[in-house]
DNA sequence: ATGGCTGCAAATAGTTTGCAATGAG
DNA sequence: CTCATTGCAAACTATTTGCAGCCAT
């Protein structure tokens, strides 16, 4: 737990000014699930979040994990994905791109804004404008 | 309840036969459920088909319809969609296309397949092959 | 100090399951 | 007849909330 990348060490000195710039008061627990989900881009559940910290004995309880993610959340600190239908996934990549989704293993890739183009959008209904555009590629092994 | 179109009363016609055809025994539920979702491209949550059908005077559980819409999809009668985070919808329009969704009232809307068209898509990764693309445009009114 | 956090447990919402009774083939 | 299907209630999973005590400011 102390080998520390000089990149990550520079990310996550960041984290407590981010919290703080987005009005959140810096707490042990918010520190360490900032830690764990802004460290990377990445994409984890609640309860992947809760058991990792618990496993590294962090006290910390599930809903003070569900109340973080959703202050995150609604601070733009990170965002909520509905690829699945029983859990949500909170993606500490806010900048707007797109996902793959292994079907057999439940796995969330990123794929890059510039990996697709449209030539083609559907006209926007009146009085409406695009607020995200969500591509999710759903993948099988090749049969 | 007795204005029925000359095209819906062909499309309700053909139900028991969609079912049998898919090896689904007919019932007086499943009827029921396939002519609420199958009669035209809609997209219904368990509760609203719950409460459509206990509304008009039908016997139903929450239960059959939860067995029972699993079933219809698991036979590919309908699609279930991920587009929100807390229900699941289900589509009774299982041709490929995308959907509008309306954040302020939760509305979906389907976009037709021609109405989006790709230039460039990502390389898919090795022993992969895209299952389903999955668009979601999420839409706010004009600021 | 004081109001915002936290943990706990209980409450909710959506969905699934076990089991006895019922109904389709 | 016989096994699939149904309804009910209870079980489950994911998430939210109420409240007493704790802690950042």
């Amino acid at each position: 737990m102390k080998a520390i990348s000089q990149e990550s060490a520079v990310t996550f000195g960041d984290i407590p000014a981010r919290l703080q710039a987005c009005g959140i008061r810096v707490t042990a627990q918010r520190m360490q699930i900032a830690e764990l989900l802004l460290g990377a881009p990445q994409h984890l559940s609640a309860e992947q979040i809760t058991e990792a910290l618990q496993g590294r004995g962090v006290e910390v309880s599930k809903a003070t994990v569900y109340n973080t993610l959703n202050l995150f959340a609604a601070r733009g600190l990170i965002r909520q994905l509905a690829v699945d239908d029983t859990r949500s996934w909170f993606d500490s990549n806010v900048q707007p791109h797109y996902h793959f989704h292994d079907e057999a293993t439940g796995a969330l890739t990123d794929v890059a804004l510039p990996e697709v183009e449209f030539s083609r959008l559907p006209r926007i209904p009146e009085g409406m404008e695009v607020a995200s555009l969500d591509l999710v590629i759903r993948l099988r092994p090749k049969s």
